[in-house]
RNA sequence: GGAGAGAUGGCUGAGUGGUUGAAAGCGCCCGCCUCGAAAGCGGGUGAACGGUUACCCGUUCCGUGAGUUCAAAUCUCACUCUCUCCGCCA
């Protein structure tokens, strides 16, 4: 979010991000609306003024032991017009508010330009897609066949979109949350953290989720809380309004959750197998960092996702996003695409945004630079590392062998306990 | 779920409806002292918005929201959260 100052002195390039994002919006009515704010401010501060100098007279003359009846009828008419004004200016500032959580963070500068996710640009490739000499099936047949997964019966409980792990399949995932996690806390040096997985409205405007997007969210009946869709939005929130010390800055956090989302724009796509899901297991990396320092911060933010992926030995690519496809509120994002022998394309394992200070004003998460010196925004950024469910999809396809059985990464050995998942 | 206590600045913690943006202490910054430091002494030290932008001026903010009043941190109501005890439960 950008404050209405911000948005008044460059409106141009408001209007330019927003367009490079696709989207459109004249902030005519936003500068009409805050033209007039300015105006009836000014009047009601007057007028506030004018009631604390008669108030203290009031008291004084009281002191002195004289009437004051006549001076307090005045004041009434006074108090009603500063009311009907406060009334007046806190609709038009809840107007303001509307329009501007709803404008997007605006791109970089060194962002591709681009509508749609045709302008994206690979920025490099890492192992070649493995050459198979048996046609490779699908891991929803393959994880069935193996009965590690049971697409069916997880219907039964919760419908469509819902798979049950089972037997090794279910400790294939729980040594990937471990495997991520001793990765990311004893090697790239993020504090590990458990949160709610349901989050209140405020968390979800904290990091932009909302108000835009609430049809994605699933809401808990009879209650202002939402079932998180990423591990980011309750990390991130963690340090919601707090002034952060400098000195421990940056702020590097890994969280395992279950992620839950309505999937509303994506009825009849990716419908089988593990893609796409209303439920699914994510390891999330979240810091917090200066702001001279968000942009070197993705990068290595990048490097510590991509090192999963290297330590698996999954081929996989780089994507960087270009303006249209960075999403609502990130000013630059890369993701990781890995390989889908089933889908014979890349499908992305990972999203890494800097979120630069949107996220932060629309939380309040500000930082002291210095020891006296005044609180500044925090920059955020998050990337998966990485999305669980599509990455035991990948390994299952990219790791078959033509009996149907499959082989496990060198790494994931010592948390499985064997070499192979047979039948 | 029942009963009670509480919520004030970076932190601790005063506060009788009327110079209380808020005592005091801690912390922090500047200065004096010192070779330097500590101690001591003196001064300063919140945020948002608006007007001017050199300085400065005004308004708002004492958990949130409404109300009473000429005037609310202080009175009333609702809500949220925290703590203690009981019940229940993993």
């Amino acid at each position: 979010m950008f404050d209405a100052k911000f948005v008044r002195n460059n409106v141009d390039a408001v209007r330019a991000g927003v367009a490079a994002k696709g989207e459109s919006l004249t902030l005519d009515n936003f500068l009409a609306l805050d033209e007039g704010r300015r105006q009836k401010v000014t009047a009601v501060e007057q007028l506030k003024a004018e009631r604390n100098q008669k108030s203290e007279e009031v008291a004084e003359l009281r002191r002195q032991g004289q009437d004051t009846t006549l001076l307090q009828e005045n004041m009434k008419a006074l108090g009603q017009e500063v009311k009907e004004l406060d009334a007046e200016i806190k609709e038009i500032e809840q107007r303001l508010e509307h329009i501007l959580l709803r404008i997007p963070n605006l791109p970089d500068s060194d962002v591709p330009v681009g509508p749609d996710e045709s302008h994206n640009k690979v920025r490099s490739l890492h192992l070649l897609p493995r050459q198979f000499a048996f046609a490779p099936k699908a891991h929803w047949d393959l994880g069935v066949a193996l009965d590690i997964l049971d697409f069916e019966r997880a219907g039964k409980i919760a419908g469509a979109r819902f798979a049950i792990y089972r037997g090794l399949g279910a400790r294939l995932m729980r040594s990937l949350i471990s495997f991520m996690l001793n990765l990311h806390t004893t090697e790239h040096g993020y504090v590990e953290v458990a949160p709610p997985l349901l989050v209140t409205y405020d968390n979800m405007v904290g990091t932009g989720q909302f108000p835009k997007f609430t049809e994605d969210a699933f809401k808990i009946a009879g209650q202002e809380l939402y079932l998180n869709p990423t591990a980011e939005v309750p990390v991130t929130n963690m340090h919601r309004d707090e002034v952060l010390d400098g000195m421990q800055l940056p702020l590097y956090y890994t969280a395992y959750c279950p992620s839950f989302r309505a999937e509303a724009g994506a009825a009849g796509r990716d419908t089988r197998g593990l893609i796409r899901m209303h439920q699914f297991n994510k390891v999330e990396l979240v810091k917090f960092v200066r702001p001279e320092h968000s942009s070197a911060e993705l990068e290595t933010l990048l490097a510590d996702a991509c090192q999963v992926l290297e330590r698996l030995a999954i081929p996989y690519r780089i994507l960087e996003m270009c303006t249209g496809d960075l999403g609502f509120a990130a000013a630059k994002k890369y993701d990781i695409e890995l390989w889908m022998p089933s889908y014979n394309r890349y499908v992305e394992i990972s999203s890494c945004s800097n979120f630069r200070d949107f996220q932060a004003r629309r939380a309040n998460i500000k930082f002291r630079p210095q020891k006296g010196a005044k609180a500044e925004y925090v920059h955020t950024l998050n990337g998966s590392g990485l999305a669980i469910d599509r990455l035991v999809a990948a390994i299952l396809e990219n790791y078959q062998e033509d009996n149907g059985s499959v082989r496990l990464p060198e790494a994931l050995i010592p948390f499985m306990g064997i070499e192979k998942i047979t039948n």
